[in-house]
DNA sequence: TCAAAAGTGTTCGCTATACACCCATGG
DNA sequence: CCATGGGTGTATAGCGAACACTTTTGA
């Protein structure tokens, strides 16, 4: 292969993308992290991320990060800030377009392609590689508030969930306590839920308690009409 | 001044911030936009916009052209969202990393430095250049989501405004209708506003009119215990 | 004198919240 | 048998939405 360069009239900046990837396990929200194998932040732990290519956009850059670390092909990916400060990366300029992914721990196969990827819990996360600190914290925010907006809960928990790993997640996501009831009034009545009739095949099923799953014909019908989570 | 050369070993995209300048009249809502001068979309109307320099993040980038534009130092400067489509500059790779302004008409002296530059009614803003309408509609899609967490029609009104021009500025950007006796009412009783004891003096003010201004310590302290405007 | 706009208060209905009891399951 | 957790209903208070009349100003 031929050693090309690439030459511009005015210093261009890298531009990468970063993704920040949520999942849940019933109890607790969970980032995936890499521990980073070179220099600088060597040891350290990670996003993944990598840098953008001519011929994609963000979205899909992200996209890619996300399946060659977890093997899934779609999931629910949304950028939520661009980071550019000057200093953020000792070697050069470096511009990352950070995205959040939203994805269901019960879809990923267990073996991780790489070693050096791991899931942490949010409230045990070590401290991070560049500014990547910043760039969790900046995520959780946006992911809080997007909350209101878009029932995007349903994308970290499996296709059939109980009422109450629906609501450990929303209070994992927004650290408050919500009464267990009123909870329930409340989902149950926004009309995004359509309950299972017979207890989903799993090994993990109890009985005696109310399966459900998201309706996302009840949710395009509601989006139309533009509509408020209110938590 | 010699010619220099950058030299990348993989090839980089450029980087601009783009700035979507809001400004409100008193009755709508309004963008400032500056008619190209040269090709590509020569003639056709684009949000100011400049390349990143190496020593700037994004934000100050924006600022920089929001100056050059209208004079002012300072303003409410938000980034929304960034534009990376592989086709979206015919010349070359762009990415636009696109912030919305909110500015004072009151504050921006008559004339404007750029002749080319202009202000637009939301409703009367042509096509544009680029995917600059693609950037509009998200930028005024961020900003009515804003709303519901930061009180930023502050930014866009004169320190001191009637009830009716908050009434209006509230409905441009939220396209919708309040009854104007529940809107003062939940205004007054969120405690963000202060009552002028005295007419304000300027040539546009009405007598026997309530005047107001932002009271800013008392949305520190609100933003402090968490709170939501709901609209 | 009349039209337009601003100030003000009340009523009603909904929904958020707080709260208790019963039942099924599993140890 | 007991402990744990899930299912369900009710009472209350606060807030949002609907609504009318009076006053002032300016044409």
């Amino acid at each position: 292969m031929e050693q090309q360069v690439f030459t511009y009239k005015y210093p261009h900046p890298s531009v990468t993308t970063d993704c920040v990837i949520f999942g849940f396990d019933g109890t607790q929200l969970q980032v995936l992290l890499i521990q980073r194998g070179i220099e600088p932040f060597k040891g350290q732990w990670a996003f993944p991320g990598g840098f953008l290519r001519m011929d994609e956009d963000a979205q899909t850059g992200a996209l890619r990060e996300l399946r060659e670390e977890t093997g899934l092909e779609t999931a629910y990916v949304k950028q939520f800030h661009t980071f550019s400060s000057p200093g953020r990366d000792p070697r050069e300029r470096v511009i990352t377009i950070a995205h959040y992914a939203l994805v269901r721990l019960t879809d990923i196969s267990a073996g991780d392609d790489a070693a050096e990827a791991r899931w942490f819990p949010l409230a045990e996360v070590p401290q991070l590689a560049f500014d990547h600190d910043l760039i969790l914290r900046t995520a959780m925010a946006e992911l809080r508030r997007q909350i209101h907006f878009e029932p995007i809960g349903f994308e970290l928990l499996p296709e059939c969930f109980t009422m109450r790993e629906l609501q450990t997640l929303y209070e994992s996501i927004l650290d408050v306590h919500f009464d267990r009831r009123n909870f329930a009034k409340k989902m149950l009545h926004l009309g995004l839920l359509t309950q299972e009739e017979c207890q989903p095949e799993g090994q993990n099923t109890k009985q005696g308690v109310n399966y459900y799953r998201f309706n996302s014909l009840n949710y395009q019908a509601l989006k139309q009409k533009g509509f408020r989570l209110e938590f």
